[in-house]
DNA sequence: CGTGTCTTTGAGGCAACTCAACACTCGTGG
DNA sequence: CCACGAGTGTTGAGTTGCCTCAAAGACACG
């Protein structure tokens, strides 16, 4: 029973195979889970905590592609390798499952396929909408459009929209956003000031006029 | 024979059955196959010509998120609608599927299951490459980059690595990049100037120092 | 040989970046 | 208990580079 809670996010109760292969582990703030290039030996899933994937380029500036909340996977690509490192932000746990078994399962059992496809397709879907953030919009666009998305994915994990926890640093953002952190804090500080959010402090921030922001934002999470 | 040949670059030919279910169309230049937000009816695979994938904000910003090439999917996202919009570059033939064939062909056949899988992550991989490339690269890296990735592709599809031909406009690789066509422009001249590329013309990209383009784009193509 | 579309080039402005200083929090240790 | 330092975030000043606006060149098509 405990176990199953531990993965729960992961798979329906049909698949308790997928439990006698998992190995479940945990990292402290900041531990490298794989690293871009290594051996590409598990795909992992997270079940709590939040972890950040990015690609580093030779001279050491960073682009953060995704962060992950429980439920997410890791791992899917088709390559030998990990194309990314993956870090926590926070402490996390998650269940990791040795490829070679995972696919074996995966031949077993359609359902298990299906539901790793469909997360592909999900992260894909994800990627694009990044991509149009990233490309098109303007930094202050860019922050309310990823206030919006981290309300909206808390609200899918049953956790309240409105007060919007930061777990990540500045710097993380900028990563991801493709700004640099004193142009995500003035941004911040911009909507804060023009009424749209509240900031109690830099990790929290409550959204004050929804509609506004979303203006803001120019398109709507999805 | 035909038939398959038309279609060959999609599937094994254990799979007649697809080709019972198949429906093909050519597409003129720019004309659009579909548009963001229409319910998702068919999955489509390029076989020739070239695709692309964008989406528009209200004001009128465009992102596009993918130029497809033969063999490329189209339509395999999880939702009842489209979230993008798919328009011809070029002259373009491709294959539909009804979304409710395909989904019961794909139960029945694991290895069509595999494969669609596959094409995901590998679109998955890409979309990470760009997010990299809109978020962290200087207009000539992204060019670079853009030009290395087009040459690569070209020689997975059986043609020629080196004139780098640029079936789109500059306004299309603009919004490809995250850029304005201006600064696409300047950016080939920089690269010119320089002496890393030749332009015979302007849809067409002879790569005279590989090495060098390859280090300007900081990241190598893969 | 016009006309329209696409591309290139030039000039100038503004926004995001760079550099710098300061505020704040949180441990650690004197 | 407070001093100190490291890490993080905010704000200011100046600069650079991309975008905006403008115009001219290149090319295809009727």
């Amino acid at each position: 029973m405990r176990k199953q809670a531990i993965c729960a996010a992961l798979e329906d109760h049909e698949l308790d195979e997928l439990q006698s292969i998992m190995i479940a582990s945990s990292l402290a703030p900041h531990q490298t889970l794989v690293e871009e290039g290594e051996p590409r030996r598990k795909v992992f899933t997270l079940t709590s905590g939040m972890l950040r994937l990015y690609t580093m380029l030779p001279d050491g500036r960073r682009q953060i592609t995704a962060f992950l909340l429980p439920g997410d996977y890791l791992g899917l690509g088709d390559e030998e390798t990990y194309d990314e490192t993956a870090e926590a932000v926070i402490e996390s746990k998650l269940c990791g499952f040795p490829v070679a078994e995972m696919e074996r399962l995966m031949e077993l059992h359609p359902r298990l396929h299906a539901r790793l496809y469909q997360m592909t397709r999900i992260a894909l879907r994800q990627a694009r909408d990044s991509q149009m953030i990233l490309g098109r919009l303007a930094p202050v666009e860019k922050i309310a459009s990823f206030l919006l998305v981290l309300s909206a994915r808390a609200v899918e994990h049953g956790q309240p929209g409105n007060p919007v926890h930061l777990a990540m640093t500045r710097m993380d953002i900028a990563d991801y956003l493709g700004l640099t952190i004193e142009t995500v804090s003035r941004s911040f500080t911009k909507l804060r000031v023009q009424g749209l959010i509240r900031l109690p402090d830099a990790h929290q921030v409550e959204i004050v006029d929804r509609r506004a922001l979303t203006a803001v934002a120019g398109i709507e999470p999805r």
